[in-house]
DNA sequence: CCACAGCCTGACCAACCGGTCAAGAAAATT
DNA sequence: AATTTTCTTGACCGGTTGGTCAGGCTGTGG
């Protein structure tokens, strides 16, 4: 049954170096873009030879495909905490929350997927016209529920969607304008206290405090 | 006195082909990024051999931070709606009002923004850190103001600030991606609506509604 | 011990990059 | 009309890029 052409073992040493490479991958596309990136530079900062890079992944769009992938995955998880919620102070305080998280431990990953998009796009775009399209939906509707149960104000679903992505992602994909405004990386209380903001001003925007 | 070396004469050609490249270089820097963007590229787009652009332009760099420094006089202009304004209502609302506009208007220059400040600033540091800086600084004491007579909730400033960038930029930065879930292009009448869902949510969100 | 599949890599290549230059065309100035 | 400045451009160059490849290395199962 299992006559695919050869599947290659998972072994190891493939799985160590895949994870190096995607590691210093995601940090040279974040600071680089596509273009600007180089498999050299790339295989530099993972520790190996230019041509280990190409055994793995055969072309330089193979690996941006999978980091830009991985990154996505990420994302989705991040809605987990929207749903089950029994209102929008729950639900969307508990993504507001995640979503910074998700902007302060993968800040590369979120450059990442904001470099995409400003292409219009080229990798990810049938994800964005189904999966992602599909879970947009499915949140309008869950904000519609909460509006007629009169849990919040009726505001605009797909616009209050777009303001938590802006104002979450902005701490990752901007964080080096605001670490030059703030003379410095932020602490532990300073993402504390851009997480309370963010939550307070928006929760109060859509009328749910 | 005026034996400068020799401050270039304005001809109108002059003047007419810069306008040509820099509209060319701003849409390809902004769409592939400064390392993926080719001075051939921009040269095609523009109609003009590639040779003339060094001519006008001696090095990309030079081309690149003319876009930026432009884009950048563009974002401070639009503060100027912020200042004289009674309240919060009348100051910060016309200040999102202008930054959709330029959002809408300038979808490419925004973007070559973001991404020089995610390659962390090479060329704007120094703008960063003296002009911004220094906007920002007043317009925090601004909304101090206005917390402290009463017109809106004691939120913090900067990150408000930060919502008001993020937010805004949000729909030129990421507008790919709201054109695909929207799909098709927004009208006039979507852009009002998000210019207003902005507006009211943030408005009500700094309690100043 | 062998066999063999997976792993590693220095050397190499065609294509493309930013930038140069010299020679001339077109304008502007006198 | 003469002259000087500005503008235009095809051809070219050294350096870098993504990608290839042959040959060697390594670990594991028999």
């Amino acid at each position: 049954m299992t006559d695919a052409p050869r599947p290659p073992r998972r072994t190891e040493i493939r799985q160590q170096n895949e994870m190096l490479i995607l590691q210093a991958a995601e940090k040279v596309f974040a600071e680089a873009g596509f273009g600007g990136a180089t498999m050299q530079l790339i295989a530099d900062m993972a520790g190996l030879p230019k041509a280990n890079l190409h055994y793995y992944f055969p072309t330089k769009e193979d690996l941006y495909r999978r980091v830009v992938y991985d990154i996505f995955e990420i994302w989705l998880h991040a809605a987990d905490s929207m749903d089950q919620a029994p209102g929008p102070i729950e639900g969307i305080g508990a993504y507001i929350q995640a979503k910074m998280e998700i902007s302060r431990r993968h800040p590369n990953g979120s450059k990442v997927w904001a470099f995409e998009v400003m292409h219009r796009a080229p990798v990810i775009q049938d994800y964005l016209e189904t999966t992602l399209r599909a879970w947009t939906t499915g949140r309008v509707r869950l904000i519609e529920r909460w509006i007629a149960e009169g849990k919040m104000a009726p505001v605009d679903p797909e616009h209050l969607l777009y303001m938590l992505w802006a104002t979450t992602q902005h701490y990752a994909d901007f964080g080096h304008q605001i670490e030059t405004l703030n003379a410095g990386p932020l602490s532990d209380a300073d993402w504390q206290k851009a997480t309370n903001s963010v939550k307070t001003m928006i929760l109060r925007g859509i009328g749910a405090l």
